[in-house]
DNA sequence: GTGTCAATTGACATGGTGTCAAGTAGAAGG
DNA sequence: CCTTCTACTTGACACCATGTCAATTGACAC
Protein backbone atom coordinates (compact mmCIF):
# COMPACT_ATOMS: atom_id res chain seq x y z
CA UNK A 1 0.00 0.00 0.00
CA UNK A 2 2.15 3.04 1.42
CA UNK A 3 5.80 2.53 0.13
CA UNK A 4 6.58 5.36 2.28
CA UNK A 5 6.25 3.67 5.54
CA UNK A 6 7.46 5.83 8.82
CA UNK A 7 8.71 4.17 11.50
CA UNK A 8 7.14 6.65 14.02
CA UNK A 9 3.55 6.23 12.36
CA UNK A 10 4.62 2.75 13.14
CA UNK A 11 4.92 3.02 16.36
CA UNK A 12 2.17 5.16 17.38
CA UNK A 13 -0.14 3.08 15.83
CA UNK A 14 1.12 0.25 17.63
CA UNK A 15 0.89 1.92 21.05
CA UNK A 16 -2.65 3.05 20.41
CA UNK A 17 -3.54 -0.45 19.41
CA UNK A 18 -1.81 -2.11 22.42
CA UNK A 19 -3.66 0.14 24.59
CA UNK A 20 -6.99 0.13 23.15
CA UNK A 21 -6.55 -3.55 23.41
CA UNK A 22 -8.00 -4.77 26.68
CA UNK A 23 -11.71 -3.82 27.34
CA UNK A 24 -9.95 -2.10 30.34
CA UNK A 25 -10.11 2.15 30.76
CA UNK A 26 -10.46 2.66 27.04
CA UNK A 27 -9.61 6.58 28.13
CA UNK A 28 -6.61 5.75 25.84
CA UNK A 29 -5.85 9.93 26.07
CA UNK A 30 -3.51 11.40 23.41
CA UNK A 31 -0.73 11.60 25.73
CA UNK A 32 -1.06 8.32 26.79
CA UNK A 33 -0.31 7.19 22.99
CA UNK A 34 2.56 9.46 22.95
CA UNK A 35 3.87 7.82 25.90
CA UNK A 36 3.86 4.07 24.90
CA UNK A 37 4.82 4.70 21.87
CA UNK A 38 7.85 6.37 22.98
CA UNK A 39 7.18 10.47 20.73
CA UNK A 40 6.13 13.52 21.99
CA UNK A 41 2.31 14.08 22.18
CA UNK A 42 2.64 15.76 19.12
CA UNK A 43 4.11 13.80 16.88
CA UNK A 44 1.29 12.25 16.75
CA UNK A 45 -0.42 15.26 15.08
CA UNK A 46 2.17 15.01 12.73
CA UNK A 47 0.69 11.86 11.55
CA UNK A 48 -2.58 12.33 12.42
CA UNK A 49 -4.76 15.22 12.00
CA UNK A 50 -7.16 13.95 15.34
CA UNK A 51 -7.84 11.39 17.73
CA UNK A 52 -10.52 10.07 15.34
CA UNK A 53 -8.55 9.74 12.29
CA UNK A 54 -6.15 8.08 14.37
CA UNK A 55 -8.18 5.58 16.05
CA UNK A 56 -9.51 4.96 12.18
CA UNK A 57 -5.88 4.06 10.89
CA UNK A 58 -5.17 2.00 13.97
CA UNK A 59 -8.47 -0.20 12.86
CA UNK A 60 -7.19 0.15 9.34
CA UNK A 61 -3.76 -1.30 10.44
CA UNK A 62 -5.10 -3.73 12.10
CA UNK A 63 -6.96 -5.32 10.05
CA UNK A 64 -3.96 -5.47 7.26
CA UNK A 65 -1.67 -7.50 10.29
CA UNK A 66 -4.44 -10.04 10.49
CA UNK A 67 -5.68 -10.02 6.51
CA UNK A 68 -9.39 -9.60 7.10
CA UNK A 69 -10.63 -9.03 4.16
CA UNK A 70 -8.69 -12.16 2.97
CA UNK A 71 -10.02 -14.45 5.83
CA UNK A 72 -13.37 -13.71 4.89
CA UNK A 73 -12.99 -13.94 1.34
CA UNK A 74 -12.53 -17.47 1.63
CA UNK A 75 -15.73 -18.34 3.18
CA UNK A 76 -17.10 -17.93 -0.67
CA UNK A 77 -15.04 -21.16 -1.27
CA UNK A 78 -17.56 -22.83 -0.16
CA UNK A 79 -19.92 -24.70 -2.20
CA UNK A 80 -23.50 -24.71 -0.61
CA UNK A 81 -25.08 -21.56 0.58
CA UNK A 82 -25.42 -23.62 4.34
CA UNK A 83 -21.76 -24.23 4.31
CA UNK A 84 -20.89 -20.28 3.05
CA UNK A 85 -22.51 -18.87 5.43
CA UNK A 86 -21.30 -21.06 8.23
CA UNK A 87 -17.71 -20.33 7.13
CA UNK A 88 -18.33 -16.62 7.15
CA UNK A 89 -20.02 -16.74 10.71
CA UNK A 90 -16.97 -18.36 11.51
CA UNK A 91 -14.44 -16.27 10.08
CA UNK A 92 -16.10 -13.27 11.22
CA UNK A 93 -16.60 -14.33 14.93
CA UNK A 94 -12.97 -15.37 14.79
CA UNK A 95 -11.87 -11.49 14.08
CA UNK A 96 -14.36 -10.13 17.01
CA UNK A 97 -12.37 -10.45 20.06
CA UNK A 98 -9.04 -9.26 18.66
CA UNK A 99 -10.90 -6.06 17.37
CA UNK A 100 -13.11 -5.37 19.99
CA UNK A 101 -11.28 -2.73 22.02
CA UNK A 102 -10.82 -1.01 19.37
CA UNK A 103 -14.86 -1.59 17.85
CA UNK A 104 -15.71 -0.21 20.98
CA UNK A 105 -13.81 2.79 21.22
CA UNK A 106 -14.53 3.81 18.12
CA UNK A 107 -18.45 2.65 18.42
CA UNK A 108 -18.51 5.19 21.47
CA UNK A 109 -16.94 7.76 19.31
CA UNK A 110 -19.30 7.67 16.65
CA UNK A 111 -22.19 8.79 19.39
CA UNK A 112 -20.37 12.42 19.19
CA UNK A 113 -17.95 12.49 16.56
CA UNK A 114 -19.81 12.67 13.06
CA UNK A 115 -15.89 11.12 11.16
CA UNK A 116 -16.15 8.29 13.69
CA UNK A 117 -19.84 7.65 12.65
CA UNK A 118 -18.77 7.46 9.07
CA UNK A 119 -16.33 5.30 9.16
CA UNK A 120 -17.78 3.03 11.72
CA UNK A 121 -20.95 2.78 9.59
CA UNK A 122 -18.64 1.88 6.67
CA UNK A 123 -17.01 -0.98 8.28
CA UNK A 124 -20.23 -2.56 9.39
CA UNK A 125 -21.72 -2.14 5.37
CA UNK A 126 -18.42 -3.93 4.11
CA UNK A 127 -19.46 -6.87 6.87
CA UNK A 128 -23.32 -6.31 5.81
CA UNK A 129 -21.95 -7.52 2.33
CA UNK A 130 -20.44 -10.08 3.26
CA UNK A 131 -24.09 -11.32 4.58
CA UNK A 132 -25.49 -10.87 1.82
CA UNK A 133 -23.68 -12.81 -0.21
CA UNK A 134 -24.12 -15.74 1.93
CA UNK A 135 -27.85 -15.04 1.94
CA UNK A 136 -27.87 -14.55 -1.85
CA UNK A 137 -26.33 -17.95 -2.00
CA UNK A 138 -28.30 -19.12 0.17
CA UNK A 139 -31.18 -18.29 -2.37
CA UNK A 140 -29.35 -18.99 -4.87
CA UNK A 141 -29.48 -22.89 -3.52
CA UNK A 142 -32.97 -22.71 -2.87
CA UNK A 143 -32.48 -22.78 0.87
CA UNK A 144 -33.56 -19.51 2.19
CA UNK A 145 -36.23 -20.19 4.92
CA UNK A 146 -39.77 -18.75 3.62
CA UNK A 147 -40.41 -16.63 6.02
CA UNK A 148 -37.64 -14.40 5.32
CA UNK A 149 -37.17 -11.98 2.58
CA UNK A 150 -33.57 -12.02 0.92
CA UNK A 151 -33.26 -8.52 2.66
CA UNK A 152 -34.59 -9.53 5.64
CA UNK A 153 -32.28 -12.45 6.29
CA UNK A 154 -29.27 -10.18 5.35
CA UNK A 155 -30.19 -7.88 7.97
CA UNK A 156 -30.71 -10.40 10.89
CA UNK A 157 -27.53 -12.17 10.00
CA UNK A 158 -25.63 -9.16 9.73
CA UNK A 159 -27.37 -8.22 13.64
CA UNK A 160 -26.76 -11.58 14.98
CA UNK A 161 -22.73 -10.65 14.22
CA UNK A 162 -23.30 -7.44 16.13
CA UNK A 163 -19.76 -6.48 18.06
CA UNK A 164 -22.36 -5.57 20.64
CA UNK A 165 -24.38 -8.86 20.27
CA UNK A 166 -20.89 -11.01 20.80
CA UNK A 167 -20.07 -8.36 23.69
CA UNK A 168 -23.05 -9.22 25.69
CA UNK A 169 -22.64 -13.15 25.75
CA UNK A 170 -19.24 -13.22 25.84
CA UNK A 171 -18.31 -10.87 27.93
CA UNK A 172 -20.93 -9.53 29.97
CA UNK A 173 -22.47 -13.10 30.57
CA UNK A 174 -18.81 -15.21 30.10
CA UNK A 175 -19.53 -17.32 27.48
CA UNK A 176 -16.74 -19.33 26.10
CA UNK A 177 -15.86 -17.64 22.15
CA UNK A 178 -16.05 -21.42 21.04
CA UNK A 179 -19.59 -21.89 22.67
CA UNK A 180 -20.88 -18.59 21.10
CA UNK A 181 -19.78 -19.47 18.00
CA UNK A 182 -21.87 -22.12 17.42
CA UNK A 183 -24.58 -20.64 18.98
CA UNK A 184 -24.69 -18.31 16.31
CA UNK A 185 -24.18 -20.61 13.66
CA UNK A 186 -26.91 -22.95 15.08
CA UNK A 187 -29.48 -19.90 15.08
CA UNK A 188 -28.65 -19.01 11.71
CA UNK A 189 -28.78 -22.45 10.60
CA UNK A 190 -32.61 -22.92 12.28
CA UNK A 191 -33.80 -19.70 11.34
CA UNK A 192 -32.11 -19.22 8.06
CA UNK A 193 -31.90 -22.17 6.33
CA UNK A 194 -35.01 -24.09 5.01
CA UNK A 195 -35.63 -27.27 6.57
CA UNK B 1 -42.02 8.78 46.65
CA UNK B 2 -40.55 11.57 47.34
CA UNK B 3 -43.40 13.65 49.11
CA UNK B 4 -41.22 17.09 48.70
CA UNK B 5 -40.87 17.53 44.26
CA UNK B 6 -39.45 20.35 43.60
CA UNK B 7 -40.66 22.21 40.66
CA UNK B 8 -37.24 23.18 39.32
CA UNK B 9 -35.96 19.33 39.65
CA UNK B 10 -38.60 18.15 37.55
CA UNK B 11 -38.06 21.40 34.82
CA UNK B 12 -34.58 19.85 34.65
CA UNK B 13 -35.62 16.32 34.05
CA UNK B 14 -38.11 17.25 32.05
CA UNK B 15 -35.64 19.06 29.62
CA UNK B 16 -33.32 16.47 29.90
CA UNK B 17 -35.56 13.83 29.05
CA UNK B 18 -36.64 16.45 26.09
CA UNK B 19 -32.64 16.85 24.92
CA UNK B 20 -32.03 13.18 24.97
CA UNK B 21 -35.27 12.34 23.21
CA UNK B 22 -34.09 11.86 19.70
CA UNK B 23 -30.96 9.73 18.61
CA UNK B 24 -29.68 13.18 17.57
CA UNK B 25 -26.60 15.08 18.66
CA UNK B 26 -27.03 12.95 21.93
CA UNK B 27 -24.21 15.91 23.24
CA UNK B 28 -26.47 17.39 25.75
CA UNK B 29 -24.31 19.68 27.64
CA UNK B 30 -25.20 20.94 31.06
CA UNK B 31 -25.34 24.59 29.69
CA UNK B 32 -27.96 23.03 27.55
CA UNK B 33 -30.27 22.07 29.24
CA UNK B 34 -29.71 24.34 31.48
CA UNK B 35 -30.77 26.88 28.66
CA UNK B 36 -33.93 24.41 27.44
CA UNK B 37 -35.04 24.59 31.71
CA UNK B 38 -34.86 28.15 31.87
CA UNK B 39 -32.63 27.80 34.80
CA UNK B 40 -29.21 28.52 35.21
CA UNK B 41 -26.62 26.18 34.86
CA UNK B 42 -25.55 26.27 38.05
CA UNK B 43 -28.94 25.35 39.87
CA UNK B 44 -28.28 21.97 37.74
CA UNK B 45 -25.63 21.31 40.38
CA UNK B 46 -27.69 22.05 43.25
CA UNK B 47 -30.33 19.38 42.23
CA UNK B 48 -27.73 16.71 40.82
CA UNK B 49 -24.05 16.18 41.68
CA UNK B 50 -23.08 15.82 38.05
CA UNK B 51 -23.98 15.01 35.10
CA UNK B 52 -24.11 11.38 35.20
CA UNK B 53 -26.27 11.45 38.23
CA UNK B 54 -28.81 13.94 36.52
CA UNK B 55 -29.29 11.36 33.28
CA UNK B 56 -29.31 8.59 35.73
CA UNK B 57 -31.84 10.45 37.37
CA UNK B 58 -34.00 11.09 33.98
CA UNK B 59 -34.11 7.49 33.57
CA UNK B 60 -35.41 7.01 36.88
CA UNK B 61 -38.29 9.83 36.41
CA UNK B 62 -39.06 8.17 32.59
CA UNK B 63 -39.60 4.50 34.48
CA UNK B 64 -41.85 6.46 36.82
CA UNK B 65 -43.93 8.44 34.14
CA UNK B 66 -44.14 5.40 32.03
CA UNK B 67 -44.56 2.85 34.87
CA UNK B 68 -42.43 0.72 33.35
CA UNK B 69 -41.97 -1.70 36.53
CA UNK B 70 -46.16 -2.04 36.88
CA UNK B 71 -46.17 -3.37 32.54
CA UNK B 72 -43.17 -5.67 32.80
CA UNK B 73 -45.20 -7.72 35.73
CA UNK B 74 -48.05 -7.40 33.71
CA UNK B 75 -46.65 -9.97 31.84
CA UNK B 76 -46.57 -12.63 34.89
CA UNK B 77 -50.60 -13.29 34.83
CA UNK B 78 -49.87 -15.09 31.45
CA UNK B 79 -50.83 -18.61 32.15
CA UNK B 80 -48.08 -20.99 30.04
CA UNK B 81 -44.64 -20.09 30.05
CA UNK B 82 -44.74 -19.46 26.27
CA UNK B 83 -47.06 -16.93 26.99
CA UNK B 84 -45.49 -15.13 29.50
CA UNK B 85 -42.37 -14.79 27.13
CA UNK B 86 -44.26 -13.85 24.72
CA UNK B 87 -45.91 -10.97 26.75
CA UNK B 88 -42.76 -9.60 28.37
CA UNK B 89 -41.13 -9.50 25.27
CA UNK B 90 -43.86 -6.96 23.99
CA UNK B 91 -44.05 -4.96 26.85
CA UNK B 92 -39.88 -4.44 27.17
CA UNK B 93 -39.96 -4.07 23.28
CA UNK B 94 -42.90 -1.43 23.96
CA UNK B 95 -40.68 0.83 25.87
CA UNK B 96 -37.36 0.29 24.37
CA UNK B 97 -38.15 3.10 21.72
CA UNK B 98 -39.02 5.37 24.22
CA UNK B 99 -35.89 5.08 26.48
CA UNK B 100 -33.46 4.79 23.67
CA UNK B 101 -31.86 8.33 23.33
CA UNK B 102 -31.16 8.34 27.62
CA UNK B 103 -30.22 4.62 27.16
CA UNK B 104 -27.48 5.18 24.17
CA UNK B 105 -26.26 8.05 25.99
CA UNK B 106 -26.05 6.49 29.54
CA UNK B 107 -24.11 3.40 27.46
CA UNK B 108 -21.84 5.77 26.22
CA UNK B 109 -21.10 7.27 29.50
CA UNK B 110 -20.77 3.69 30.70
CA UNK B 111 -17.64 3.85 28.71
CA UNK B 112 -15.86 6.34 30.84
CA UNK B 113 -17.80 6.45 33.75
CA UNK B 114 -18.10 4.35 36.27
CA UNK B 115 -21.19 5.49 37.71
CA UNK B 116 -22.52 5.48 34.72
CA UNK B 117 -21.84 1.74 34.06
CA UNK B 118 -22.59 0.56 37.52
CA UNK B 119 -26.29 2.27 37.17
CA UNK B 120 -26.80 1.18 33.55
CA UNK B 121 -25.82 -2.98 34.45
CA UNK B 122 -28.32 -2.61 37.24
CA UNK B 123 -30.97 -1.94 34.51
CA UNK B 124 -29.70 -4.46 32.49
CA UNK B 125 -29.67 -6.68 35.47
CA UNK B 126 -32.97 -5.85 36.16
CA UNK B 127 -34.15 -6.87 32.61
CA UNK B 128 -32.30 -9.91 32.98
CA UNK B 129 -34.31 -11.04 36.04
CA UNK B 130 -37.23 -10.82 33.87
CA UNK B 131 -35.73 -13.06 31.24
CA UNK B 132 -34.81 -15.70 34.05
CA UNK B 133 -38.72 -15.37 35.55
CA UNK B 134 -39.82 -16.25 31.85
CA UNK B 135 -37.70 -19.16 31.27
CA UNK B 136 -38.11 -20.41 34.55
CA UNK B 137 -41.63 -20.84 33.90
CA UNK B 138 -40.78 -22.28 30.29
CA UNK B 139 -38.96 -24.42 32.88
CA UNK B 140 -42.38 -24.86 34.94
CA UNK B 141 -44.06 -26.39 31.96
CA UNK B 142 -41.65 -28.42 30.29
CA UNK B 143 -41.71 -26.33 27.29
CA UNK B 144 -37.74 -25.27 27.27
CA UNK B 145 -36.32 -26.58 23.84
CA UNK B 146 -33.88 -29.29 25.17
CA UNK B 147 -30.52 -27.86 23.09
CA UNK B 148 -30.48 -25.12 25.86
CA UNK B 149 -29.62 -25.00 29.36
CA UNK B 150 -32.55 -22.53 32.03
CA UNK B 151 -28.59 -20.18 32.28
CA UNK B 152 -28.17 -19.94 28.42
CA UNK B 153 -31.58 -19.70 27.62
CA UNK B 154 -31.68 -16.51 29.89
CA UNK B 155 -28.55 -15.27 28.66
CA UNK B 156 -29.91 -15.18 24.88
CA UNK B 157 -33.31 -14.30 25.68
CA UNK B 158 -31.41 -11.25 27.42
CA UNK B 159 -29.10 -10.41 24.51
CA UNK B 160 -32.11 -10.54 21.81
CA UNK B 161 -33.58 -7.77 23.77
CA UNK B 162 -30.62 -5.84 24.11
CA UNK B 163 -31.28 -1.71 23.02
CA UNK B 164 -28.46 -1.94 20.64
CA UNK B 165 -30.01 -5.34 18.60
CA UNK B 166 -33.36 -2.96 18.47
CA UNK B 167 -31.10 -0.38 17.14
CA UNK B 168 -29.73 -2.33 14.58
CA UNK B 169 -33.22 -3.56 12.69
CA UNK B 170 -34.81 -0.94 13.54
CA UNK B 171 -33.27 1.95 13.38
CA UNK B 172 -30.02 1.48 11.26
CA UNK B 173 -32.10 -1.23 9.15
CA UNK B 174 -35.57 0.92 9.45
CA UNK B 175 -37.67 -1.84 10.19
CA UNK B 176 -40.91 -1.42 11.66
CA UNK B 177 -41.23 -1.48 15.12
CA UNK B 178 -44.34 -4.15 15.09
CA UNK B 179 -41.76 -6.53 12.32
CA UNK B 180 -39.43 -6.12 14.97
CA UNK B 181 -41.08 -6.94 17.94
CA UNK B 182 -42.92 -10.11 15.98
CA UNK B 183 -39.48 -10.99 14.49
CA UNK B 184 -38.47 -11.36 18.03
CA UNK B 185 -41.02 -13.05 19.54
CA UNK B 186 -40.67 -15.44 16.42
CA UNK B 187 -36.94 -16.09 17.13
CA UNK B 188 -37.61 -16.58 21.47
CA UNK B 189 -40.62 -18.99 20.09
CA UNK B 190 -38.66 -21.10 18.10
CA UNK B 191 -35.27 -21.26 19.41
CA UNK B 192 -36.16 -21.46 23.25
CA UNK B 193 -39.94 -23.38 22.97
CA UNK B 194 -39.61 -27.03 22.61
CA UNK B 195 -41.85 -27.92 19.59
C1' DG C 1 -37.12 44.35 59.47
C1' DT C 2 -34.75 39.92 59.79
C1' DG C 3 -33.82 35.34 58.54
C1' DT C 4 -33.98 31.78 55.37
C1' DC C 5 -34.06 29.35 51.23
C1' DA C 6 -33.60 28.83 46.24
C1' DA C 7 -31.67 30.50 42.51
C1' DT C 8 -28.46 33.68 39.87
C1' DT C 9 -24.10 35.64 38.60
C1' DG C 10 -19.51 35.58 37.56
C1' DA C 11 -15.12 33.85 38.49
C1' DC C 12 -12.12 30.07 38.64
C1' DA C 13 -9.62 25.24 38.69
C1' DT C 14 -9.09 21.16 36.03
C1' DG C 15 -8.27 18.26 32.20
C1' DG C 16 -8.41 17.03 27.60
C1' DT C 17 -7.90 18.29 22.40
C1' DG C 18 -5.78 20.70 18.95
C1' DT C 19 -2.57 24.72 17.24
C1' DC C 20 1.53 27.33 16.85
C1' DA C 21 6.32 28.83 16.81
C1' DA C 22 10.87 28.18 17.89
C1' DG C 23 14.52 25.01 18.65
C1' DT C 24 17.29 20.70 17.76
C1' DA C 25 19.46 16.44 15.98
C1' DG C 26 20.89 13.95 12.14
C1' DA C 27 21.44 12.65 7.35
C1' DA C 28 22.51 14.25 2.57
C1' DG C 29 25.18 16.70 -0.28
C1' DG C 30 28.06 20.63 -1.84
C1' DC D 1 33.34 21.73 7.17
C1' DC D 2 29.18 23.93 6.36
C1' DT D 3 24.49 24.18 4.63
C1' DT D 4 19.95 22.56 4.21
C1' DC D 5 16.13 19.68 4.63
C1' DT D 6 13.30 16.77 7.41
C1' DA D 7 11.45 14.77 11.40
C1' DC D 8 10.84 15.37 15.95
C1' DT D 9 10.77 17.99 20.49
C1' DT D 10 9.61 21.64 23.62
C1' DG D 11 6.73 24.71 25.70
C1' DA D 12 3.16 27.86 25.32
C1' DC D 13 -1.48 28.71 24.34
C1' DA D 14 -6.67 28.80 22.83
C1' DC D 15 -10.77 26.34 23.46
C1' DC D 16 -14.35 23.97 25.61
C1' DA D 17 -16.79 21.22 28.94
C1' DT D 18 -17.31 19.83 33.85
C1' DG D 19 -17.48 20.99 38.39
C1' DT D 20 -16.56 24.39 42.45
C1' DC D 21 -16.93 28.60 45.05
C1' DA D 22 -18.43 33.01 46.92
C1' DA D 23 -21.18 36.85 46.73
C1' DT D 24 -25.68 38.51 45.56
C1' DT D 25 -30.69 38.77 44.66
C1' DG D 26 -35.53 38.11 45.64
C1' DA D 27 -39.42 36.11 47.71
C1' DC D 28 -41.75 34.49 51.46
C1' DA D 29 -42.36 33.76 56.60
C1' DC D 30 -42.28 35.26 61.07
Amino acid sequence: MSSAISPTREKILKAAWQLLEPQSGSAARMSDIAKAAGVSRQALYLHFPNRTELFIETTKHMDAVFGVQEKLMESRTATTGEARMDAFIRAWLAYVPKMFGIAKTLITMAETDADAAEAWDGRMADMKEGCAAAVADLVRDGQLAPQYSQEQATDVLWAWLSITQWELLVLKCGWPQTRYVAHVQDLARRMLVAP
